[in-house]
DNA sequence: CGACTTTAGACAGAGAATCTGACCATCGTC
DNA sequence: GACGATGGTCAGATTCTCTGTCTAAAGTCG
């Protein structure tokens, strides 16, 4: 198969690689109890908190899956849910130290994967991509 | 969050924003009994049909799964399993024509998204973009 | 204020997708 | 022809996700 796939395959390839490098690197720092479902709601918690609706929005499942993977991050201490100030019904759900250390240990390794692939592409491309894909963000995120 | 997020989800967003739409279109067409997990199998058989085993590899799940969703490609008449001429063990899964039917109205949303992307990033943009993603293929994909 | 609608979240149960482990048949090699 | 590697299946368990239903707290409007 020497076709050239679709622009979206293309897309989901490097994403694959990166999420693949990022768990296996948490699992190797000692977070080996994270899943990728686990991970792809934990990382759209913001600093602050951020609702168990918002998450569920943001990665696009319903919020009972989004409850029933935050239950999971929570009993092994990745977060902890606190009320809202704001808003009696809601719950935040708010990143734990542990959580913190978890993040950290993904960031660094978001990075060194980025630095490959900037030195395999040349910086100029690098920086054109991300602009451009910051740009198709604008028609394909609805929570941008 | 106003954040700039990393290229690995940066990437995420649009792959997701094109399966969306693919899906949707499909069941718009009738083929409303195919699942997510199902298309990302579907859409790695080649025209002369793929080997079970190269499909769990390149869909990166095990080839029990890549079986058990065959099975259910197979049950709704998308694809059929025939022997491998050039391998006793193995059997080719082919696609049937409902199969080619489905592909061909998938492959129709796949450009009209991709016009709506052009359209919105300019041709030099959407050119450069899909350049510089088939580069980057070559150190994400193992199979490429 | 008080009734109505909406929103945030939880509980229960079912279904889909995925994995590990064990197994058989065929291929390739020596 | 024996032996390790490969393609695939079967069985069972776990994880992820959904639909449906419910409660509590906001928000809205008379």
């Amino acid at each position: 198969m020497t076709t050239t796939p679709t622009v979206g395959l293309l897309l989901f390839l490097p994403y694959r690689a990166m999420e693949t490098r990022v768990l296996a690197a948490l699992a190797e720092a000692g977070f080996d109890d994270v899943t990728l479902a686990q991970a792809r709601v934990f990382q759209r918690i913001g600093p602050n908190g951020t609702r168990l609706t918002d998450l569920a929005e943001q990665a696009q499942v319903t919020k009972q899956t989004a409850g029933f993977l935050v239950d999971q991050l929570e009993r092994a201490g990745y977060v902890r849910r606190g009320p809202d100030p704001e808003d009696g019904r809601a719950r935040l759900v708010r990143i734990t130290s542990r959580g913190s250390a978890a993040q950290a240990a993904a960031a660094e390794v978001v990075a060194e994967v980025e630095a490959e692939w900037e030195k395999h592409l040349g910086s100029r491309r690098m920086g054109a991509l991300r602009e451009t894909l910051v740009r198709l963000r604008e028609i394909t995120d609805p929570y941008a």
